[in-house]
DNA sequence: ATTAAACATTGTTGTAAATCAACTTTTTTT
DNA sequence: AAAAAAAGTTGATTTACAACAATGTTTAAT
């Protein structure tokens, strides 16, 4: 992490729902003291158990966000693709991160206090659905997750997550941000299965796989495979 | 679902957050139009993908939220016992229900309208952020199920939630609210598997068990168990 | 009191997926 | 350019657990 000057709230293309908080509660961007870091590839944001002390917010670069479990073992929970919140989870009122936030390419990143984000909520209920209204997406999702990886056999979980990325990168055809073990992460199974079902998919024609160019050529039959489990 | 004239807010005896917030901002309890129901033991109180349109607050009566997964198989990620909220994780902005919730025991419900609960929110800071505390709370809890479900075994799992349990009674030993298939639906077990690993723990003197009757005679034992997965 | 239904138990079997092991290819470092 | 480290690949082996089956026991219904 490194902080940086040459990207400001005031140059922002992406605005977040902070700046209107802030304006509408008739406070300047400059007092607010927001500052912007920059995160290399592989770089921690957050890490799972350390306190809480900002609200972040994603601004360039994609991010893994994922549970450190046992044995060295994550579980990826979803890519954060900027704009977007990235602490959204744990900083109402957790006092520490329930998870980890990783670089998956060079990111820019905006730290707002917490304490000012506590008084921005309670001054602006605008904000405070918006955060709200994404939260409740989170959760969604992390339950569906949780149904996918305990009761879909690998074949349906590579599946779902192969529509996730392609979704993703609004497109049949992209390039993998993630390697293998990562991917495996994602699915909650093991880097060599990960490479076998790829490899197997190629065979049926399912997806064409170079590298870590992916395209998926029969999506249909990807979504049947992950209907099915 | 039997509406019900016997309780009210005004003869409540755990008064939940909204009260309060009604107080301060200025509202009487009867205007709120907050209504009351009895669910017998197996009532469902709220439904996966069923409208939320109401907060509901648990008031009387063990109730289990679950996940209702593929091929009918359930994941019942906590007990709730009074006083809880039960929807709290879908009634910020989610507008369909992303889990069930079912009375384990004769229960009361007070249902609370969402418009009124938005404009309560937006007008009480503090019901706001009571409420945000309880729910990463919440998030920390589904987390940590995540990583236990899938990266640790069967031993592990069941001890976990034999723990959870007796921390819930607040005592070593309780009377279990709950059949052996939806102890193993709280560690995504099978019910063969349950029953075999309370024999298993009984038999080693880690707990005894007669019928639903459970004692945990070595906790120290059993958290090793746990801890290691 | 009798029957049905739900719940509990134990042994056996099949299999999905992790682990192990050996090796190749690509990327990074010096 | 050489060496080292990381990433990717493939087949063989092991194992944890679900699923099946058969049977006993308690609870609820008529």
């Amino acid at each position: 992490m490194k902080l940086t000057k040459k990207i400001t709230c005031n140059n922002c293309t992406d605005p977040c729902d902070f700046q209107s908080a802030l304006a509408k509660t008739g406070r300047s961007i400059d007092d607010a003291n927001i500052f912007h870091a920059h995160f290399k590839k592989h770089d921690v944001i957050c890490k799972q158990g350390k306190e809480v002390t900002h609200a972040l917010f994603l601004t360039k670069g994609w991010a893994k966000l994922y549970l450190e479990g046992l044995n060295n073992r994550n579980i990826i929970l979803y890519i954060l693709k900027p704009p977007a919140y990235i602490g959204l989870l744990s900083f109402f009122e957790t006092p520490i991160y329930a998870y980890s936030v990783t670089a998956l390419e060079d990111s820019e990143v905006c730290f707002v206090e917490l304490g000012l984000v506590k008084k921005l909520y309670i001054e602006s209920h605008d904000l405070l659905l918006c955060l709200n209204k994404v939260f409740g997406k989170s959760v969604a999702d992390i339950m569906n997750k949780i149904i996918s990886i305990n009761q879909k056999q690998i074949r349906g979980r590579i599946a779902e997550n192969l529509i996730y990325l392609s979704n993703l990168h609004q497109s049949h055809k992209f390039h993998l941000c993630l390697t293998r073990k990562e991917i495996g992460e994602m699915a909650a199974i093991s880097e060599e299965n990960t490479v076998r079902l790829l490899s197997e998919f190629a065979k049926e024609s399912i997806i064409s796989v170079k590298g870590r160019d992916i395209e998926i050529l029969d999506m249909p039959l990807l979504k049947k495979i992950c209907d099915v489990g």
